[in-house]
DNA sequence: GCTTGACCTGGAGTGCGCTCCAGCTTGTTG
DNA sequence: CAACAAGCTGGAGCGCACTCCAGGTCAAGC
């Protein structure tokens, strides 16, 4: 704990996400490098909390970790990938676009159910 | 098909939903009284078709299918459970608008992404 | 020196929402 | 009447994203 380094424990807690699911996030090459001190435990940097943030985001907006796999292999490959990448995100812009439109038309149909409910009452 | 009925297969075709997945509904008790024609053979009607698509409406904004199951019991039971079907809808729409605002969040996530990305290209 | 607690690994297990399958009946078609 | 399509039932299987577990290491505290 030198510098801003975090234990798994505070990694968890900063993150929201469990233990768990941050070594399967590993394990899966979703999260490149974690450091380790040593004696072997995992220390997580400022810059991996930023990456989980990044990771949460598009998975509960959708990307599934395959995909989130893949953009992470794109990011080792270097700057040639680098289109690749952006169309990625570019797609995955239009996806959390349409969940917006489908959940404001959600929002209609609920409204509307509410007001046969609201009616007679 | 004597009146507007429906045959599985156009059930399908009109809510996209597969024959399996309607099959699995009933059996869950999210799709009560189904008709039968002479054959056994499932006929859905029109009110079928509106209910299907509220329940993919909710599903696919997150309510589950025991939750569903839940609101369909209360359904049954007559007006006393009117209070807590409004709830269920009340709740529901907020889970919705914390969707649309984690949504647009995510979009300004993106987009900050993307923004490095056109910087350079 | 022993216990405790945080963490390690590889691998198995879980819950959800479907999806598929075997074996059957029924109605239509050439 | 044979062959085929559509649908039936009960139950098994699947894919995803975790989640849990057994058995071990290591450092710190009493």
């Amino acid at each position: 704990m030198t510098n801003g380094a975090l234990t798994p424990a505070q990694m968890a807690e900063r993150t929201g996400v469990t233990l768990d699911t941050l070594r399967y996030y590993e394990r899966e090459g979703l999260l490149d490098d974690v450091a380790r001190a040593t004696n072997g435990h995992r220390r997580y940097s400022e810059d991996d909390v930023l990456w989980v943030e990044v990771l949460r985001c598009l998975r509960d907006t959708g990307m599934t970790i395959e995909q989130l796999r893949h953009y992470c292999e794109l990011g080792t490959q270097g700057d040639t990938t680098k289109a690749e990448r952006r169309q990625i995100l570019v797609d995955h812009r239009e996806l959390i676009e349409a969940q917006i439109t489908e959940r404001y038309e959600a929002l209609r149909l609920v409204d509307h159910k509410l007001s046969y409910y609201e009616e007679q009452s």
